[in-house]
This record gives structure tokens, C-alpha cells and sequence, in this order.
DNA sequence: GCCGTCACG
DNA sequence: ACGTACGTGACGGCA
């Protein structure tokens, strides 16, 4: 078994390898190791070599290169650009092994974009007439949160290679006159909204947002270029349009950094530096769609993009501008509350301890525990000795300061991140907090949130309650919650088949007690709510990959117990072991993990020689597959709910999500209508071979609605 | 900037 | 003999 599979068995020397082969082998490499240590390709001689084989491909040599000069991270093009000191190593490399052509694209920044600065209402008039079926833009602003940006410029782009730029709110002295906002938004207008003219843009949910603010509502085909890059390779955690160029354009462009970096708000810069930079982002990210949407429909991922990732960004659009309403008031006064109870158990650990010192500090505290009690050390990580929870539990048998850490570490983990930071967030003229939705983060295919992230919001517990109600729903409106009930382990009886799996969730029966009866052999009214917590360890486990020592570590129990419900499980359900194997074996043949809609994603490490990156790519080949098809799901649902809720006018609005949840404000008079289009549209959003379940209440706050 | 930790699913 | 559950984002400490 060679590196990836059938493609690369004829891996033997390096000399064998065809630039195809090694654009494969770098596509779907995941780390510097898995190719270094590859006895196979090992050696950095090797590696040279091909660099000097391939130098006519501009692309691929740059990559090597990248490989060679042990960046830390994936293939990610962009990785020694992020710094001068980078670029700088990189031309030394190249010099050395006399790339000329590669010299040029690191030390000239590309000026392949002319750029027209539009100044006054008939040029830009002009310009829209001239515009035909398909455009690029891209909105300059104030802030980094679409919601609480303001316009400062746009730029279009209607043939490939030309930008033109408006500067409309340049606070910079300038002697170019600036056209007013609402005439510019006037003649833009009838553009933007038009059907038939498709849009072309890099995260171009950030602009659709900015223009809604302005009574400006986008239609037409969108052409997201960050989006189709994450499709492509959803590994890469980075798909900025300077990496995304680079990697597919072969041309250093500038990034926001270079240009503006140094000032405060893109209105600070000169409009001829500002006009430059934005009509290549337009310009750019019209060159790549061509380029990026080709690629999408011969990897097959055209569907996945136009019926699922294309309207997404709609119903982000709405989700994002809705944003959460929340009790600011409340937030506050539970956090002097808990500053309070910190400040005792603060003075607490430093009586125990005997001194004062750095609770926050790991460090610290690991001198505390391991030399000056002289507790014993259980874990280590890289720079010391653990401290997590896992260990303070296990530590609170011998002393009494590991449990009194543990609650400090609680309660200040929910004052920091949560009590005192979301008051803070809270937009001053909508009056609610908007998180960012990111479509392009997760490997799997999941959204992520940030700047709040509303994904991680404190449920379990007094604290997780407390704090939940404070996510509360506008005067004469309710919030609806509704959770899909163990979607990835009815996602895995669908894709396994196996039959007393797919026959519990047809039978609606409580899946972990189920699995308990089973694993032990009992009854159920014999069952202990022990053994139910050992199944539902047992059947996260399985979706997770599972190993007798993570699952010994979760139950705390030894590995060979572990092993041995390990065994009994997959006696029971042969369906489930079946799936396991053949899914680690399709995705060594074909290179990468898929899922239910066809979202793939690449997993080279699976043909690893070294046994702990190929367990650990074994597990990511199982668990993809099942949270990337729950993901998957949950996406068309929320499309569907988004369209009936407009349809029908129901006055509801999706305000979260949460991975398996959605979380919607309606009127109180809705609610009925509400709960059930929401149920339905979630329960029918795919068709499998056992129902989808829902779980859904309503409430005046998020705690209630649970 | 990276690490350890911990909040969520 | 090894080191292990999958996927995220934010915080404080420390170099």
C-alpha cells in the first residue's frame, strides 16, 4: 500500500512520479510528516529534485517548495506569505535553487488589475448599462461585523482583468470627489436586484449584508468563491482571496493587511491605494469563479454547492441580521454575583496552598500541585505537566485544593467568556447581539460562530441555565427550539444498514437504554442508570471512531472492560462493524471521506505507514461521513424552514443554530403554525431509512424553549 | 503567536 | 511499544 492508494503505486523513487501524481499527493496532503516521513519520499533531497522536475508549473513548485521549507501547516499556499520574514526565507530558497519564475511572482506584487476610479453618477451609470449577465463586487467598509459596518467604497467587475471602484465615505483628504451613498445605492440598485445577473464575490455574504442594511436585497445566481474554495478542500482552515488567488491564479495579490494594516478603518486609506486593492478583490474573485465552479462539477460537487451551499448563504444573510436579543441587565448582575463567589474560593485555594500565585496560570499551578503538595503527576502535555479537568478530578481523591481549583476555574470560565463579554457585543442600533456564521471553517462540513462564538453558550447546570435565560425573545414574541433527536446515530443506522439499529429508531425506542439491554444482557427493567451511561459512551464512541483506551478514559474504567463492550456492541450490531471497515476502505481508495450529499473530504494520512496518524485518519474516515451528513441536514433544513417561514408569512425568523438545533423568534400568535412547519421541514429535510426525530418547545427565553 | 484549558455539539 | 475518542472558538498566560 503506497501513499494514496491505486493512483500512487507506482510511488517507488521520485523519478516516477508525474507532475499529475505529486499535484495529487500535495492536494490531499494534510501534514509535512505524512510526506517526509514517508520512507518512500523521504528526504529533502527527494523533495528538491521534484521541485527542479516540475518548475515549469508554477503552482506546483511553489507547494514543494512550501514543503521543503517546513512550513508548519497543511499545503496552504498562504502560509509564507502571512510574513515578511517567510517571503523573505522563501526567495532565499528559490534563488538557491534558481527559480527565476518563481523569483518574479515573490518579489513583484501583481499589477495584472487595472483599476478605474468612477467619481461621478454618469460614469457609473455608464457602467451599469454596459453590464451584462454577470458581475463581481465587493463592498469596502468600516468594521470587520458586516452588521455594524458602514459603506466606505464598492467595486465592480464586469469583464475579466478590469475593476472599476466608487469611493464614496473616504474621510482621508483627497482632492477625488466622492459620490454620495444614496445616489451610488440608487444606480446600483436595479443591478443588484436583478435576477438574471448573476453575483460573483469572495465571502460575499459579508457584502449581501452590508447592502440589506440599506433597503438593497441581492438576487440573482451567487458565485461565492471563498465558499467553492472551503468545497474543494474543506481541510484548509484559510480561504482568504489572497490564498485562494495564489493557489489558483498563481499571483501574489496584496492582502487587507499589506494595504491596510497600519490605519484604523478603511476609510483612512487613499482612494487610489483603496481602489487598486478593491477592484482586484473584484476582479480576482471574477477570474476564479470561471476556475473554481469548473473544478466544482468535475469533482461532482456542483449539486452540493447549488442546492445546499448557495442558498445558505441567503438564509445566513437573515439569520445574521436578526440577531439574538439579550438581557444585558441580568448578565451583569450574575456577574458580580460570581465575582463574589470567585473572590471566596480565590481566598480559599491560596489558604489551602499555603501562598499566593496565579490560578490562571497552569504553570503556576502545576508547582503548587506536583512539587509543593507533592501530588502526583497523571498526564503530561507538551510544555509540562496537565492540569485539566481530568486530572483534577482524579486529584481530588488525595487533596482538597484540586476540587476548590476546579470550581474557581468554573466560575471564572463564565464570567470571562461569557457574563462580561456578551454585554459588550451587543449592537448599539439594533440593540441585539449578531454572531458571524462561518461557512467556510469546519473539515466536516459543520458551521462554525464567531465574534460571539453562540455555539458554545453554557447549557448544562445552574450557570448554564442562568445564562441561557438571558437569551430572551422581543416584547409579544417567543422563542422556538427544536433539536433533531440522536441525528448521527440514525445517520449511521441509514448509511450502515444494520438491522437492530435501523429497527430501534423505527421503534422509537430510547437508543442508549437499548444499547444498555443489549451490551449487558439484562432486561430492561433491570437496567441501572450506570449501565445506560456506559451504552451512551459506548454509542458516542462508535460515532467517533472508536478505541478501547478513549472509551476506558470517558467511563474510567479499564482498557480491557472497554474492549470488551466494544466487543459485545459490534457482536450485536455486525451492520455497524461492517460500515466502519468499508468506509476506512473506500476512503484509502478514493483518498477522501464523503458523505450522504457528497461533500468529500480528503484524508491522505489514511495510507500512513505510521500507525498512529493512520488510526487517527481511520477514526476522521468514520466520523466525517456521519457529522458531515448530520450537517448536511441540518443545512437543507434550514433553507426549507427559511422559504415556508417567507411563503407563508408566519413572521418567523431562524436566529441559531447550533449543530442539531435551531433556535427561531416568532409572534406569540404564531407559535403554532411555527412549531409545526419548523418540525416538518427539519423531520423531512432528507429521506432516510429511519424517521428523523424532533424535539421542540417554545418559551419567553432560550432556557425556557428547551 | 502558541499553549493549555474548557464552553458547546 | 506507542498514544488515542470527532468537530469547533475564546480566554488568560507566557515567550
Amino acid at each position: 500500500m503506497s501513499l494514496m492508494g491505486d493512483s500512487t503505486d507506482n510511488i517507488p523513487g521520485a523519478k516516477g512520479i508525474g507532475p499529475k501524481t505529486a499535484k495529487e499527493i500535495l492536494s490531499k496532503a494534510d501534514s509535512l510528516d505524512t510526506l517526509l516521513n514517508n520512507p518512500e519520499l523521504a528526504g529533502k533531497e527527494r523533495w528538491t529534485k521534484l521541485i527542479q522536475e516540475h518548475k515549469d508549473d508554477i503552482m506546483l513548485s511553489f507547494e514543494l517548495a512550501s514543503l521543503i521549507y517546513d512550513v508548519p501547516v497543511k499545503t496552504d499556499s498562504e502560509i509564507y506569505m502571512r510574513q515578511e520574514a517567510d517571503s523573505e526565507r522563501l526567495l532565499e530558497l528559490f534563488k538557491e535553487l534558481e527559480f527565476t519564475s518563481l523569483l518574479q511572482y515573490v518579489s513583484s506584487s501583481a499589477t495584472e488589475i487595472e483599476s478605474e476610479i468612477v467619481s461621478d453618477t454618469g460614469k457609473l451609470k455608464e457602467i451599469v448599462s454596459e453590464t451584462g449577465d454577470s458581475m463581481a463586487f465587493d463592498v469596502e467598509t468600516t468594521a470587520r461585523n458586516p452588521v455594524s459596518a458602514e459603506i466606505v467604497g464598492i467595486s465592480l467587475c464586469k469583464e475579466k482583468g478590469k475593476g472599476y471602484y466608487i469611493p464614496i465615505n473616504h474621510t482621508c483628504i483627497t482632492e477625488v470627489d466622492q459620490p454620495g451613498l444614496d445616489d451610488v445605492l440608487a444606480l446600483l440598485k436595479p443591478l443588484l436586484e436583478n435576477d438574471s445577473v448573476s453575483k460573483t464575490g469572495h465571502n460575499i455574504k459579508y457584502d449581501i449584508i452590508c447592502l440589506r442594511k440599506y433597503g438593497i436585497v441581492v438576487k440573482g445566481h451567487l458565485y461565492d468563491t471563498m465558499v467553492a474554495s472551503h468545497l474543494l478542500n474543506p481541510n484548509r482552515s484559510n480561504h482568504n482571496l489572497e490564498a485562494v488567488v495564489l493557489q489558483h491564479l498563481g499571483v501574489k495579490k496584496a492582502g487587507y493587511k499589506e494595504v491596510a494594516g497600519k490605519i484604523n478603518s478603511f476609510a483612512d486609506l487613499d482612494i487610489e491605494t483603496a481602489a487598486q486593492y478593491s477592484s482586484e478583490d473584484s476582479a480576482y474573485s471574477f477570474h476564479l469563479k470561471e476556475i473554481l465552479f469548473k473544478k466544482l462539477g468535475s469533482e461532482n460537487l456542483g449539486d452540493l454547492y447549488d442546492r445546499i451551499e448557495m442558498p445558505l448563504i441567503n438564509a445566513l444573510v437573515d439569520i445574521e441580521l436578526a440577531g439574538v436579543k439579550v438581557d444585558t441587565d441580568k448578565l451583569k448582575r450574575y456577574s458580580k454575583d460570581i465575582k463574589n463567589e470567585v473572590d471566596v474560593i480565590q481566598k480559599r485555594i491560596f489558604e489551602i496552598a499555603g501562598r499566593e500565585f496565579n490560578i490562571n496560570s497552569p504553570k503556576q499551578l502545576s508547582e503548587i500541585l506536583f512539587h509543593e503538595i507533592g501530588l502526583k503527576p497523571i498526564k503530561k502535555t507538551k510544555s509540562g505537566y496537565s492540569t485539566d479537568i481530568s486530572v483534577l478530578e482524579e486529584l481530588s481523591k488525595a487533596h482538597e485544593l484540586p476540587k476548590e481549583i476546579l470550581e474557581y476555574r468554573s466560575l471564572s470560565k463564565i464570567k470571562n467568556t461569557y457574563l462580561d463579554t456578551l454585554p459588550g457585543l451587543i449592537n448599539s442600533s439594533t440593540g441585539r447581539v449578531h454572531t458571524s456564521f462561518n461557512q467556510t471553517v469546519t473539515a466536516t462540513g459543520r458551521l462554525s460562530s464567531s465574534e460571539p462564538n453562540l455555539q458554545n453558550i453554557p447549557a448544562r447546570g445552574e450557570w448554564g441555565r442562568k445564562i441561557r435565560e438571558a437569551f430572551i425573545a422581543e416584547e409579544g414574541k417567543v422563542l422556538v427550539s427544536a433539536d433533531y433527536s440522536q441525528i448521527e446515530l440514525r445517520i449511521l443506522a441509514h448509511m450502515s444498514g444494520d438491522k437492530k439499529l435501523v429497527e430501534a429508531f423505527r421503534n422509537e425506542i430510547d437508543i442508549h437504554s437499548n444499547t444498555a439491554c443489549e451490551v449487558f444482557e439484562v432486561p430492561k427493567d433491570e437496567l441501572t442508570p450506570d449501565m445506560r451511561r456506559v451504552a451512551k459512551a459506548v454509542n458516542f464512541g462508535i460515532i467517533y471512531g472508536i478505541t478501547p483506551y478513549g472509551l476506558s478514559e470517558t467511563l474510567k474504567c479499564s482498557p480491557e472492560d472497554a474492549r470488551l463492550y466494544i466487543e459485545r456492541y459490534f457482536s450485536i450490531h455486525p451492520g455497524v462493524k461492517r460500515f466502519i471497515q468499508e468506509t476506512i476502505d473506500k476512503t484509502k481508495n478514493k483518498g477522501y471521506a464523503i458523505t450522504m450529499l457528497g461533500r468529500k473530504r480528503p484524508i491522505p494520512e489514511i495510507g500512513s505507514r505510521n500507525a498512529n496518524q493512520r488510526s487517527q485518519a481511520e477514526r476522521i474516515a468514520v466520523n466525517t461521513p456521519i457529522q458531515g451528513t448530520a450537517a448536511d441536514i441540518i443545512k437543507v433544513a434550514m433553507i426549507n424552514a427559511k422559504n415556508r417561514f417567507t411563503s407563508e408569512a408566519s413572521g418567523a425568523t431562524i436566529i441559531l443554530q447550533v449543530h442539531d438545533e435551531l433556535l427561531v423568534e416568532c409572534g406569540e400568535e404564531n407559535v403554532k403554525t411555527t412549531i409545526s412547519i419548523l418540525g416538518s421541514e427539519m423531520e423531512n429535510a432528507v429521506d432516510l431509512d429511519v424517521p428523523l426525530k424532533v424535539e421542540i418547545s417554545s418559551g419567553r427565553n432560550w432556557a425556557e424553549s428547551h
